[in-house]
Parts: structure tokens; C-alpha cells; sequence
RNA sequence: GGCGCGUUCGUCUAGUGGUCAAGGACAUUGCCCUCUCAAGGCAAAGAUCACGGGUUCAAAUCCCGUACGCGCUACCA
């Protein structure tokens, strides 16, 4: 097993959405997969059929694209292991159950509801230390099971967990973990509905698509001993486990719904960056151990190890992710940026208007260091796309003095002589007026920059000039001229 | 309750017996840079390494116990 290609997978029950805590997961195993040439697959599973959620694996597939996590086998991708779905697996399930229950290792239960339920009432009153089948359906004869098929009764198969040495599980992240055998309860294998529980199914699906490691999150760890059994019942080789640490609310308990974002999805449409949704996530749980923190997709492909991922919890600090998602902003060129500005553009109230590429890259160059999403190179600086709509009230009252206008129109006129926009030629006129005024070039800089832009934030006020334009940034001028009062008491 | 796992600055973490009176990052604060805001640089503050016992010349690191937290305890995954 050791020396075959490494399979792994990702195996997510669909209930509607991609949460983040399973993108960590299925990050975790498709890095194991790149690191180690192996094949990584992904497995739906859909037993619950109370559970069922029209489209959700379609959406899964589609967030799981969005990152970038490519998987080799799976549904709609096919592979030589399918079905991939585990709703279409359900013969198969079926035949290893019988098999089990032929050779004694799993049984036919009867037991009704009801039945399970005032047994479950019966230990807790009795206070006995934990609560389990009681193997009433176990001592069964043939006949009578028969009977009770051949009447059509209901009917689950439970796993026949027999006494034995204890049940050792080596866990690639927690090392040697052990059960005793009889805190192991007689698991449902097959419900009533000829569905298989998630243990029946994993475990043969596990051993049919040949997976070599089992990279899962730590809840499944103390069911566990249940597959191990299973494996040893059906005489199967074991995989590899790995049990991942848990992502966390901030209060520690397992990161739920409740408490915030959970769904890849809701990331993606505030406008993180599928770069820093990964990098973030990836550093929940792991790390080198050399102080980087930026990763790109492709570094972690060659840094990851599953060896080094740690035991315990981590929690979701969104602060973190903001930090990473800036820092990948930053990472960008102005020119894989722009599809992205084109898109935010689309979708305001700038759509109708048309910029050409090269301005808007040049917004961007300016920008890209001030934001932390995409969208705020529209709502931090929207005087690149429109006249200010207002003055900033605080800034106006502290730059905008009573000899500011005639300042504003010395300005212009010497704005006017240049011949042609650039950042060079507006600093050189700008401060030769300032200098024929007798004034600091603070006195021009601060007022400029509010008539041209409305606010007194943003870049290097001859960079925004040069973009904005000599004519567009006299049209301003003039226009803040006109519409601006002079506070009282400036 | 039972079983299992975990516990280093607010958060993510480095650390696998001596170089750790514990390093980095985010967040916070201050300074520098500067036409503003960022970015960047520098600095500060922040962890008696959950607690208590051992082992050892030496422990955040090994062992035991306790506490706390979390997970599982379903015909959910």
C-alpha cells in the first residue's frame, strides 16, 4: 500500500454549501495529493435522504472550482472507481452487509423505536456509564428472522462488535490512540430505508476507490474504532489516518452557523480573494515553522506536509484574513487586477460609463496598496469614475480657507500653461505657484486635492492629478470654486 | 455521565531536554517617512508556556495527576 500512488479524497455530505471548515479539509488533502503525485477524489456523501438538498452538489462542485481545487475523480468527472455518489452505490453497500452479517460479524435488529428508546431511558436510569445496544435482536434464531423478513418488517443491520484486545488507532497527527472494545456500541451499518449509515459507506467506499489516507476533520476520530472493526471484519488492509484539529467560533466551540460566516460562498461574495481564502485557511492548522505567512496556491503545493499540522483547534480570526487578503491584492499586477475593477464597475452605478485600460490600471497602481477588497476601489475613491458628489465637511473646514479661490484660480492658470498631464508637470506648476503666491505648497496640495477628489485621503495628490487629467482637474477646480462656501470662523 | 482529543501573548503560531527570564505574524499603541490616507521602517505593550507533582545537573519540551475546553456518545454526516 505504501509504495502505490496516494489516494485521497474529500468527502462531503452535500448539504447546500461549501462550509470553511470542510474547505480546510479538502485544501489539506489536495496538497497531500500534489506533494505526493497522487490522485485526489471527491466522494459525495448523500445517505440521508431527510437531508437531501436540491443543487448542492452542483454547488459544491462549483465553490471547489471557484478556489481552484481541482479534483481528479468524482462525480460528473467520472473516474474508474464511480459511481461517486453514494446514493448510487446502495447494492454495494447491500452485498458487504450480507457478507458481514453471514459471517457473524453484523445482525439483523428488529428493535422498534420505541424499544430503543425506553432502553436508552432504562440506562440512564440506572446511571450505568454509557449508553448502548443491548444486542436484544443478536440472540434472534434463524427462523425467527426469517419470519420477520418474510413478513416484511422493519429492520436495520448492526455492526456485531465482539470482545476483543483493544482497538488501536495510529493517527498521523495524534499518533497512537486506544479504545476499549466495549465502549464501542453496535453501530447501525443499513438503516430502514436500505440506506447505509456514514460508517458502512466510508469505509467500503474508502477500500473500493483505493484510498490510502483517510485526511478527515476530528470529529470523526472517536468513530474511528467502528471502521477500524470494519476493515478487520471484512479483512481489508487499513489506510493511513490523519484527524485534522478543528476550526473554531470564537469561543471555541466547533465554527458553526450560528456564530458568522460559514459557507465558502458567503466569503466569496464579500470580495475575499480566493488566494487569501486559502492561504488563511491553510495556516489554520499548519504551518512551516519558518515565519512566512504569504502563500501562493502554488508555494503551498510544495511546502505543505501533513506531518507538520497540528493537534489542536484554531479559531477563525477574520482580522487575519483581511491582513492576507490585502496582502494578495498587493501581490497583484495592475493587469490581472483589471478584470476584477471592469467587474466591480459592472456591477455599480458606473456601468454605463466606459474607461479605457490603461486608466483604469493606472487607478489601480494608485489604489491597490489603500484597499483590502476589490470593491473599494470604487467606494474609497469614486472620483476617479465621477465629480465629486460633496466636500468632506471636516476637511473643508481645515484646508479650505477664505484666500483659498484665489489661490485655486493662480492654480489653474498655471495648471493651464502645461502641456501635457504628468505627475512631474503638475508638482512643477503647482509648486511655482506657490511660490509666485508666497505660500507653502501645503496651502495648494490639501485644497487641490479635496476640489479634485472631495475628500482629503487617497494618493499622492500629483499621482491623482495626473491620472484625473489637466482639463478634468481644472473643470474641478472651477467647479469647487463655484459650489464651495467658505465655513464660518475660516 | 462515558469515551476520546486538546491546553505557549487577545488571535494564528515557532518551539521535539540546555542557545527560551519564550521568537514571528495579525490586531492595538507610539515614532519615523510624508502633501493626506495607506504602504513601508522602527519601537512598545502583550504568555509566571492551564495548574500541581515528579524524572533530570537542566523541562514549554519527558512522566503522572487535576482543572478547564472541545468532540463523539443517532436508523446525521
Amino acid at each position: 500500500m505504501i509504495n502505490e500512488t496516494p489516494r485521497v479524497r474529500f468527502a462531503p455530505s452535500p448539504t447546500g454549501y461549501l462550509h470553511v471548515g470542510g474547505l480546510r479539509t479538502a485544501l489539506y488533502n489536495y496538497l497531500f495529493a500534489k506533494i505526493n503525485n497522487g490522485k485526489f477524489i471527491l466522494r459525495i456523501e448523500d445517505t440521508d435522504r431527510n437531508r437531501f438538498v436540491e443543487g448542492a452538489v452542483e454547488n459544491l462542485i462549483d465553490t471547489l472550482n471557484w478556489v481552484g481545487l481541482e479534483f481528479d475523480e468524482g462525480p460528473k468527472t467520472g473516474g474508474d472507481f464511480g459511481p461517486y455518489l453514494q446514493s448510487e452505490r446502495l447494492d454495494i453497500y447491500k452485498n458487504y452487509a450480507n457478507q458481514l452479517i453471514t459471517d457473524g460479524k453484523a445482525y439483523h435488529c428488529f428493535c422498534s423505536q420505541e424499544r430503543l428508546q425506553n432502553l436508552r431511558e432504562e440506562q440512564q436510569k440506572q446511571k450505568l456509564p454509557q449508553m448502548k445496544y443491548d444486542k436484544h435482536c443478536l440472540n434472534l434464531s434463524k427462523e425467527e428472522i426469517r419470519q420477520k423478513l418474510d413478513a416484511g418488517e422493519n429492520y436495520v443491520v448492526r455492526l456485531n462488535v465482539q470482545p476483543g484486545i483493544k482497538v488501536i488507532i495510529s493517527d498521523i497527527v495524534r499518533g497512537r490512540v486506544e479504545f476499549d472494545r466495549d465502549t464501542i456500541d453496535d453501530q447501525v451499518l443499513i438503516k430502514s430505508d436500505g440506506y447505509p449509515t456514514y460508517h458502512l459507506a466510508n469505509v467500503v467506499d474508502d477500500h473500493l476507490m483505493k484510498i490510502t489516507h483517510v485526511i478527515r476533520g476530528e470529529e470523526w476520530l472517536s468513530s474511528t474504532p467502528k471502521h477500524i472493526l470494519l476493515y478487520q471484519y471484512l479483512n481489508w488492509e487499513l489506510p493511513e489516518f490523519a484527524h485534522l484539529p478543528l476550526l473554531l467560533n470564537p469561543d471555541r466551540s466547533k465554527l458553526s452557523k450560528r456564530q458568522g460566516d460559514v459557507a465558502v460562498e458567503d466569503y466569496q461574495s464579500k470580495g475575499y480573494l480566493k488566494e487569501a481564502l486559502i492561504n488563511f485557511v491553510a495556516l489554520l492548522g499548519w504551518s512551516t515553522g519558518d515565519n512566512k505567512e504569504f502563500y501562493t496556491i502554488e508555494e503551498l503545493k510544495t511546502n505543505f506536509s501533513i506531518e507538520r499540522v497540528h493537534k489542536s483547534g484554531a479559531i477563525f480570526n477574520i482580522d487575519k484574513l483581511n491582513w492576507l487578503n490585502s496582502e494578495h491584492i498587493k501581490n497583484k499586477t495592475a493587469e490581472e487586477i483589471l478584470p476584477e475593477l471592469k467587474n466591480e464597475l459592472s456591477n455599480s452605478k458606473f456601468n454605463e460609463m466606459r474607461f479605457s485600460d490603461d486608466y483604469l490600471k493606472q487607478v489601480i497602481d494608485s489604489m491597490k496598496e489603500r484597499v483590502i477588497f476589490y470593491n473599494e476601489f470604487l467606494t474609497k475613491s469614486p472620483y476617479f469614475f465621477e465629480r465629486p458628489q460633496q466636500y468632506d465637511e471636516e476637511v473643508l473646514k481645515k484646508r479650505w480657507k477664505e484666500d483659498t479661490p484665489d489661490h485655486m484660480k493662480n492654480l489653474a492658470e498655471n495648471f493651464e500653461k502645461m502641456e501635457e498631464s504628468s505627475h512631474d508637470n503638475f508638482e512643477a506648476a503647482l509648486r511655482k505657484t506657490a511660490e509666485e503666491l508666497e505660500i507653502g505648497a501645503g496651502k495648494l496640495i490639501h485644497p487641490v486635492r479635496l476640489a479634485v477628489s472631495g475628500i482629503g485621503v487617497g494618493p499622492g495628490v500629483f499621482d491623482l492629478l495626473a491620472i484625473i487629467g489637466k482639463d478634468e482637474v481644472i473643470e474641478r477646480i472651477n467647479i469647487a470654486i463655484n459650489k464651495i462656501t467658505i465655513p464660518s470662523g475660516n
